[in-house]
DNA sequence: TATGAATGAGGATTCATTCAT
DNA sequence: GATGAATGAATCCTCATTCAT
């Protein structure tokens, strides 16, 4: 904002080789994960992408704008990953623990929903729109999967819907820490297994109960 | 500002039963779940709470502060029905099943986790620290029921933080709703025997894996 | 904004004794009629009331409806003059010449329609309808003044409607001065006279015609 | 900003004709008399001419400029029309008919001493002179014509200048319109009709008064 | 206990303007 | 002749917080 760090040095060429529109969404992204709709602001936005308040009010009209085109690149990301990682030939329960893996260390993992909800209110009908539109795509991916796997014989028959947000909420428990930063098992790796056990375990019809 | 927004003449009894304390703490906390942290105003608590926001501030030196009582008292509440719930003597499928019954009717019921997360860089050292043990001594009684009927031989042996919050994570789907307002079976009654179905059977020791 | 000027020295008494919503409004009439509604920033509304613009919102919610306010006060200082001035006892025609000359020598003299055009895209459907109201009544009561005249037999009978706006136009004359500050006239006084002249002929009915 | 905004394929002929920096003239015109100077922005302008800001720049410094060259030009055709008008050999009060009738009818019926008095903070010195100098050659002109019929006798003795006002100042209230769309007579024409009548009975001399 | 009045600090948004290409 | 990208400087508005009474 003030006596413009931008010009100072050779700007790293990771950096500038992808154009500023992007740049700032990536920034965006990052900051509403971290931060939530309103504890980001655009000015940290800006700061952090290195370009004025105005630059990024020249690519995205409002902040709820560009709010929405985080969800949407995020649901798209994680589409893309998941189809990707559950379409290999490996036996599903690989791939899913795999999932978990990509999932536990990625960024992304937050409680979409929930910063969704906090944005709510400042977002317009039409953004709403389109933010359960790229939501429910990126469910409906992991669902095909999901349903693929029971026509195949190795999944029970099930409510696919159900056993996908079922997935989708218990992954995030891999982000667990309690207040001395430990998880629920001592290595992660622990504790992704212990998590597809109880998912896999989970989804078994009741044959005998 | 002008024009007593309060109600003219004799207060109604009801409301006036309640210590002004008690009652704007009553809907803080019903506001600060509808709207979390940051889209839940002073004012509006003010307002709704028929006192000026210089009321407010009387009994609660900032909103981070009201924000921590809330939260503390919000734990005291589902720790106490939990553990009431539980400790019935029905078998503990049934105690499950009322208690899941319970939550899905709450208001209570939001991702606890996430408006913390967007309430904390809000907060001060010590808020932070008496949210935590709140919640955990929440979590621990909830816990300390699992763990009991680990000891009976009515649940496996197992990590019972870790089932704790599963438990807590999958207690939340049954408000699932998608964009028709539909949940995840026709019945609200048959999402929460599913869910408790998913857990139980997630929680067996894997006998022939 | 910065370094607050406010608390050095003692307030002048008669400052202080009007009441700061008052005295905000004041400083916004008269902004809003030197500048218009655009160029009148609410920054500067507070600066030159000596609060600051925290205090000025605290009063008023927006600028359009301090805007509303300031043009309804307006009216009605300018319908309470012109009927006191009309309701005298003296010659119409010398009631005419008074009202012309304390309008000439107001602050108040704009053309109140163009301002409001200014600000019709900034104002909500309400405040518009305020306005709208507020400029009737004024102008209804000079009308009623011209029409009790003409019942009188003083006015020929007329489209008062029509003879009021010509009124209330040919006024606004007055304040003309071209690039050299010169009026139409070499005195006021014999500007105002002429326009009453005009005024006073163009009203009598054709007999001839 | 992404997608060019202007049409494909070939450009309408009439659009082409007309060179850019006219066409951005035209449109920028029409836009100060329908929004005032701090309403229209340089970005609708460029918009509704189909180019660029920078397009609008390149032709117009500021919009301090544009602004004067669209007042300049604006007043050569008041005052070119006005002659012409004025000019032919009909009575009078036929060409003073005449001329109220095409300029109710003229999109460019504003009060033009209003816009320009938004306008002027924002103008410097220079643009000032511009534009009082057009605006005093468009009065001479029409003043001329007044002058002219006196010395034929035609109209009394009288300062032209002050009358040319009270006729522009007149004529502005054929654009009169009711909260109900209703001007003051049933049909434009009598306005006009009445207008005239009165402004002609105005500026008779006194003979017996 | 309770409040009306006032404020500081920030945050979203707009817009005229520049400049390298 | 024309443009896309970027910016500086306002400007409106919000909100937690304070303080004298």
């Amino acid at each position: 904002m003030s006596g413009s760090p931008r010009h100072l040095g050779r700007p790293r060429l990771q950096e500038q080789a992808i154009p500023t529109k992007v740049r700032i969404l990536q920034t965006a992204t990052k900051l509403f994960i971290e931060q939530g709709y309103k504890n980001a602001s655009m000015d940290e936005v800006a700061l952090r992408t290195n370009v004025t308040k105005a630059t990024v009010y020249y690519y995205y009209k409002t902040k709820a704008e560009l709010f929405t085109a985080a969800i949407v690149g995020l649901m798209k990301i994680i589409r893309e990953n998941s189809v990707a990682i559950l379409s290999t030939d490996e036996t599903f329960e690989n791939r899913l623990h795999k999932l978990v893996t990509v999932f536990s260390h990625a960024t992304v993992n937050v409680d979409i929903n929930n910063f969704i909800k906090e944005a709510t209110p400042s977002l317009n009908e039409e953004q709403l729109l389109i933010i359960q539109h790229s939501e429910e795509e990126m469910h409906d991916a992991v669902e095909a999967c999901f349903a693929r796997e029971m026509e195949k014989g190795v999944l029970p028959l099930n409510n696919t819907k159900f056993i996908t947000h079922i997935f989708l909420s218990v992954l995030n428990m891999t982000k667990y820490r309690d207040s001395n930063g430990q998880g629920f098992f001592p290595t992660p790796e622990q504790t992704t297994t212990e998590i597809i056990r109880f998912f896999w375990k989970g989804i078994q019809p009741s044959t005998n109960d």
